[in-house]
DNA sequence: CAGAGTTTACTTTTT
DNA sequence: GTAAACTCTG
């Protein structure tokens, strides 16, 4: 029991509480981990089989942790411990279960472009406007209603949403989401809300298969519950509901995922369900100083919704919030990178002591220029993974179609790829007569000969062939041979090995490295089952952080905020403190997208142990085109007391701190070259070398041609384009960003460009 | 049918 | 400023 002594009295109750239902509220920076870690080697120390737990987290990376964590203080015990995140853990559960619900067991998952893509053909076969039904509002609405448990049915049946749909024009919303799922459902594919809702629908239809889970999980526990969405919620307590030990962990003033259909209420609303429920605060702050938690509580206040608790923190007071302004977001990585550069020089620290945080991960690439200028090493968190590249989602679209022809989605990608002559018409003709013969596409392609000309259905049978090939041979061979013999002989990494280019052979070794990876995969002793369809069978669910190579190196981190929770760093840069950046010019509609955003601030505040710096700018770059920012009211919102700011020889005057006087002049309207000055003419960047060379012909660009701002364009100016030469503006029409400018030009006539791409410069 | 060229949307966050 | 979708041409 030597496990307790680390523990303070609140953290060693939630402990030691191991029947009936419990919640954790643990503020930042409590120990969460450490609770959950004890928690769960107390249940086996005191004789709960290890078989009967079940710990649901949010990413793969919290639940290898946690399990790393448990097996050092509860011993190889802990591997038998059913632990994962939701998505993983029931599409194990469901690969078991599918033919209760219709699926076959290799059931395909589908990612987010998958979907899309998916409803992109609905929406065009239905010819709508892709306009008014664009992928991503149809893919939330359809996202949204799978996480609150409506399925295509209830949907179409649902006054209120149908009435919602037809006043915005969006009456078909409905058919297309009844036609998404019958076209997933006959492609043997599930996407990742299909995995909590076929759950549900697994759960709620087979009594049987319910009373089995219940009874294996006897123990649950929930990180990070404050995340969990209707679905997720309903799984939970319906797995916990015969013994009700059920415990789960989280931070309202944590949650950051509402956007993804997660209910604050879950944990809000939680004693409602569970009325001899007993709670736990953890308040203590071990991460950071008094001041960093400070200023935290003095942000999460604002908000109205929230759990009553005061988190505060026993270490020393320590520095003052820095907050830093810059003039542009090129600036606003100068500074940030000198700073990280002098505390690494003057205090010794290392770079892997610095994190910079922001909102969006466009922001990186500023911060990323002005590390390289200082030749400061980082790594960035995030943003493309892995797995998404294209190359890679390619020879994954083989092996899935292998595994399971009907896998539309792999189909249409590799059909064509590497070009075999099957072009769109060919694959528009499989797909609609598979339509009309209500078989797969893949049953069409098998029998192409009565669709298709002869010449045609010749290609296309040996494609056929070809994928046959392949399900022959991953029946004997390893899965490592098998993917190997697949890449040889699709064509793929023939015609990657050709292309010479940097790029072509970063594609090269990035499908080397996938290889090894499931070499890797063959050569692991502690799985019976180690074929490719093994392998491939939560591959979709996989993200970046699975896949992190060299993870002790000493680097800066950079990520967005929302991949920082649950990580902590000596000294934190959050940059980007901007109205419409951060907040989100989305969540300015409504009181709570505003107040997720301050949560969001919040998580961002208290990643930092000793050491805090906000910055913002005062003008960047948005779609190309420069603007101007107002520094975000969450500064405002902070004690003064709290913060020390550094506008390095600007005095602080009255009012408010944050607009002093360079503001009047921005307003004024002669502003424009305090801005532009210091950007330096356009670098000779591949893209400008290709256009100046091709274009020298019609006309060379004046000495010094720099792009203007163009916002400011009037009917009448003269303006040079790098193309097309001089010419003058007749009618400017359009709104803000989408500006059409009709020019004269005196070489080429009359013109008509989009004043966002034509790079004009103002005689 | 393929490749080049052009237009458009994207920037909120991810299993 | 880029990636992906769309259009045009040979």
């Amino acid at each position: 029991m030597d496990y307790l002594k680390g523990l303070n009295p609140s953290q060693q109750a939630a402990v030691l509480q191991i029947q009936g239902p419990v919640m954790i509220i643990a503020g930042a920076g409590s120990g969460k981990t450490r609770v959950i870690t004890y928690r769960v080697a107390h249940l086996i120390q005191k004789g709960v089989d290890s078989f009967n737990i079940l710990v649901l987290t949010f990413t793969n990376k919290a639940a290898r942790e946690m399990r790393e964590r448990i097996m050092s203080v509860a011993g190889t015990e802990a591997k038998n411990i059913w632990m994962g995140t939701f998505h993983s853990v029931f599409a194990k559960i469901l690969r078991v279960e599918a033919d209760k619900i219709g699926y076959p067991s290799n059931f395909t998952i589908y990612d987010t472009d998958d979907s899309k893509s998916v409803l992109r053909a609905i929406i065009k076969e239905m010819n709508l406007d892709d306009k008014l039904y664009n992928q991503n509002f149809v893919m939330n609405r359809i996202s949204a209603s799978k996480n609150n448990l409506v399925s295509w049915q209830e949907y179409q049946q649902n006054e209120a949403i149908q009435a919602e749909d037809f006043s915005s024009g969006r009456g078909h919303i409905g058919k297309i989401y009844e036609n998404y799922v019958n076209r997933c459902f006959r492609a043997g594919a599930m996407d990742f809300d299909d995995l909590l809702f076929k759950t549900n629908e697994l759960l709620k239809t087979h009594n049987d298969v319910l009373y089995k889970y219940q009874n294996k999980f006897k123990y649950l526990m929930v990180d990070e519950y404050q995340d969990t969405n209707f679905s997720q919620y309903l799984i939970v307590k319906k797995l916990a509901s015969i013994n009700q030990n059920i415990c789960v962990v989280g931070d309202d003033a944590q949650s950051i995922y509402a956007f993804r259909g997660a209910n604050i209420q879950n944990i809000l609303n939680f004693e409602k369900d569970y009325p001899d429920l007993k709670v736990f605060k953890l308040e203590q702050n071990y991460r950071s100083t008094q001041n960093i938690v400070n200023v935290a509580n003095s942000i999460i206040s604002n908000n109205k919704e929230q759990l009553k608790k005061n988190v505060f923190s026993e270490k020393e007071h320590g520095d003052k919030i820095k907050v830093l302004r810059a003039f542009s977001d090129n600036e606003e990585g100068k500074i940030t990178a000198e700073s990280i550069f002098q505390d690494h020089a003057n205090k010794g620290m290392k770079w892997h002591d610095f994190a910079i945080l922001y909102r969006t991960n466009a922001q990186s690439r500023s911060m990323e220029e002005g590390l390289r200028k200082l030749n400061i090493p980082y790594k960035i968190y995030g943003g493309l993974s892995f797995y998404q590249r294209k190359e890679i989602k390619d020879l994954i679209a083989y092996f899935r179609l292998t595994f399971n022809p009907s896998d539309e989605e792999a189909l249409k990608r590799v059909i064509n790829y590497p070009k075999r002559g099957i072009g769109d018409t060919t694959v528009d003709r499989i797909i609609v007569a598979a339509g009309q013969h209500n078989i797969t596409p893949w049953e069409a392609i098998v029998n192409s000969a009565q669709f298709l000309d002869s010449r045609t259905a010749n290609t296309v049978v040996n494609f056929g062939m070809m994928i046959q090939s392949f399900q022959v041979i991953t029946k004997t061979m390893s899965a490592y041979d098998s993917a190997l013999y697949i890449a040889q002989h699709c064509g793929l990494l023939k015609d990657l090995y050709e292309d010479k280019s940097v790029e072509g052979l970063n594609r090269y070794e990035n499908i080397q490295e996938l290889l090894n990876g499931i070499k890797e995969f063959s050569e692991r002793e502690d799985l019976e089952e180690k074929g490719l369809d093994v392998f491939m069978q939560d591959i979709a669910l996989l993200t970046n952080d699975d896949k992190d190579k060299n993870k002790d190196a000493d680097t800066v981190s950079l990520m967005t905020i929302h991949s920082s929770k649950g990580l902590e760093f000596p000294h934190v840069y959050v940059v980007g403190l901007e109205e419409n950046l951060f907040p989100s010019q989305m969540s300015l509609n409504s009181r709570t997208d505003l107040e997720e955003e301050r949560r969001l601030f919040y998580v961002a505040v208290t990643r930092a142990e000793s050491k805090l710096t906000i910055s913002y700018a005062t003008s960047r770059f948005k779609f190309g085109t420069l603007i101007n920012c107002e520094p975000s009211r969450f500064l405002d919102e902070i004690d003064a007391q709290y913060l020390e700011l550094d506008f390095t020889a600007k005095k602080a005057p009255t009012g408010n701190p944050f607009f002093d006087d360079d503001r009047a002049a921005w307003a004024g309207g002669s502003s424009k070259d305090a801005f532009s000055k210091p950007k330096a003419p356009a670098p000779a960047t591949k893209a400008n070398i290709k256009t100046t060379s091709i274009l020298a012909k019609a006309h060379v660009p004046s000495a010094g041609y720099t792009p203007s701002d163009t916002s400011n364009l009037q009917v009448g100016m003269e303006v040079e384009h790098e193309r097309f030469g001089f010419g003058k503006v007749l009618t400017l029409d359009g709104n803000k960003p989408d500006i059409k400018a009709t020019i004269f030009f005196k070489d080429v006539g009359q013109k008509q460009l989009l004043l966002k791409f034509a790079k004009l410069r103002i005689v």
